[in-house]
DNA sequence: CGACAGTTTGATGTGTTTCAATGGCCGTGG
DNA sequence: CCACGGCCATTGAAACACATCAAACTGTCG
C-alpha cells in the first residue's frame, strides 16, 4: 500500500445491523451429533461428555454482512463456527482495512485476554455459530482442562498462521501472495470439496485486497495472468480450478515470475 | 517488497554455529531472585513454589548473533527470555527475510503445537534464556493448569500484536509504519529506561527493515525525515529520542505526512 | 592507519497504485 | 419481457512512491 488511501469499500450496508439475533430453541442437532466437532475446542471431550458444553452454548446465525462483533467492544462472548465464512479485520482512522484472517468451520474466534475484541468479526455469507459466555469458558477451563489444553494448541496453530501471513505481507511479491492465497485456501477447504484443485471462493476481490495487501485491480490483473499462463482456471469469478498445481507452488515460493 | 529481490544481509556468520552453549552451573540468583518473574510464565506461581519450576530449567546464554533455534527444527525446547534481545523470523528460499517479532526478557518462545519450530530465533546482543524441555513443560501443565492458563493468556496477547503487525505490514505507509515502531518499541522497553522518550535501539536498520517490510534506505530516511521535522532526535544511530510523542502518535495514526 | 560494517544521502527506475472506463451479472420494476 | 441501476470484476493509461543502484560518511576494531 502507500501512496495515497481509499476508503474501504466493505458493505457499508451491514453495518449498524443489529449485532446478532439468538436462536437457542434452533438446534436441530445436539453436539454429539456436530460433524465438526472433531476440528473445534470440544474435540477435546469425548461424545457422551459434549453435554458439559451443550448448556453452555448458544446457537447464532449471521446473514451475509452481517456484524459479530467490532474491535475494541467488550468481548463477553467467544465463538465457534460451525457453517460459513467470517472475516477478521481492524481498520485504520481513516478506512484503511486489513483483513486478519478468514475464518472458516471449526473456528474458535473472539477469545481475548484483555476483554476487549482484538479485531473485528463479520459475516462474509451465511454463517452459524455456537456462542459461549467468556466467564462459562473460564469455568470450563478450570475444571476441564483439555479443553484450555485443546484451546492453547489452535492459538499456537492461528500464531504460525499469522507469521505466515507477515511473511506474505511484508516481503512476497503480488504474485506471489495470490498463489500463497489460493494455495492456502485450496488446503483449508479439502474438507468441503471432493476436489482439492476446484475451490469456490467465499469471498470478494476486494475482500481478498485487503487480506494480502493489495488493490482489488492488482489482485485482479494477478488472476487473470494466472489464468492466461494456464495455471487456473476461472469459470466464474469466484470459482477457481487449479490447473497445474505444480507451477502454482512453484509461483508461490518466488518461482520464474509469469 | 516486490520488483527485484535482494539476499538478506543477515549475519551469515553467525549460522551454523553449534546451536548454543549450555551452563547449568552458572545460576547465580535463584528463581525467586529473578527480577522479571512476574512477567513470564513463572509468574502463575507464588515465590515459595518457583521451586517446582526451577529444577526443570537451564540457564542458556547467546553471544551477538548466535542462533538459538531453527525454522522447521525439532521444537525439543522452549525458552524464558531472561535479558537481552531476540530477532524471530522467517526465510523466503531466494534469501528474502520477515522478521515476525522481537522478544524481549520476560517473552516465551519455542511453543509449538507440532513439534516443529515456526521461526528461526538468534540473538539481537548478548542474550540470556532459561531453557525447558516441552515435554518437562507439558507435564508441568497437567500438574499446574495456573501455568498453561498463564501460556494461553501470553499467546493470546502475541497474537494481538501479529494482528496489529499485520495491519502495519498490509496497511500502512513507511512514515506510519517507523512511527508506530518507536511507539510500540518504547511501550515495551518501559521498564529498562526511566524516561520513556530515551530509547536505545538494540538492532539495526535492516532488521527494522526486515521488520517493518521495507528496505534499508527507506527506513533510514524515514529516521531523518522525522528528525529534520523535530519530532525524534537521534544522538547516535541507535539512540533515539522522542522530542515530541503527540506527533508522533499522530503520524503513525495515518495524520498528515512529513 | 586501513578495513569493514552500518548508516545516510542522492539519482534513477519501475511495479503497483491511482484514475478512468467498460463489461457482466442480477434483482427490480415499468 | 426487457430496461434500468447497482455492484463487482476486469482492463487500460498514467502517476508516483518505494525499490534499486551507487557513493559518501561514520564509528569501531585490529
Amino acid at each position: 500500500m502507500g501512496y495515497e488511501r481509499r476508503e474501504a469499500t466493505g458493505d457499508s450496508t451491514s453495518l449498524h445491523l443489529p449485532l446478532y439475533k439468538t436462536e437457542p430453541a434452533l438446534r436441530p442437532n445436539g453436539c454429539a451429533q456436530c460433524e465438526i466437532r472433531h476440528l473445534t475446542i470440544c474435540s477435546a471431550f469425548e461424545s457422551n461428555q459434549v453435554g458439559h458444553i451443550e448448556q453452555l452454548m448458544n446457537r447464532r446465525e449471521l446473514s451475509e454482512g452481517q456484524s459479530l462483533f467490532e474491535e475494541e467492544g467488550d468481548a463477553q462472548y467467544a465463538y465457534n463456527l460451525i457453517e460459513g465464512t467470517i472475516r477478521l479485520y481492524k481498520l485504520l482512522p481513516d478506512g484503511r482495512r486489513q483483513i486478519t484472517g478468514f475464518a472458516l468451520p471449526g473456528d474458535f474466534l473472539g477469545l481475548s485476554s484483555h476483554g476487549h475484541y482484538a479485531y473485528s468479526a463479520e459475516a462474509v455469507s451465511g454463517a452459524v455459530l455456537c456462542r459461549f459466555k467468556g466467564a462459562d469458558l473460564q469455568r470450563l477451563f478450570r475444571n476441564f482442562p483439555m479443553i484450555e489444553h485443546r484451546v492453547l494448541s489452535m492459538a499456537n496453530d492461528e500464531l504460525a498462521a499469522a507469521q505466515d501471513q507477515m511473511l506474505l505481507l511484508g516481503r512476497k511479491t503480488p504474485m506471489e501472495k495470490v498463489s500463497s492465497f489460493l494455495l492456502t485456501l485450496s488446503a483449508r477447504l479439502v474438507r468441503n470439496t471432493r476436489n482439492h484443485d476446484e475451490l469456490t471462493l467465499p469471498m470478494t476481490r476486494n475482500d481478498i485486497a485487503d487480506f494480502l495487501g493489495l488493490t482489488v485491480e492488482t489482485v485482479s490483473r494477478t488472476f487473470s495472468k494466472l489464468r492466461s499462463a494456464g495455471i487456473i482456471a476461472l469459470p466464474t469469478p469466484d470459482h477457481v480450478r487449479i490447473s497445474d498445481r505444480p507451477r502454482l507452488m512453484a509461483v508461490a515460493s518466488g518461482g520464474p515470475a509469469i
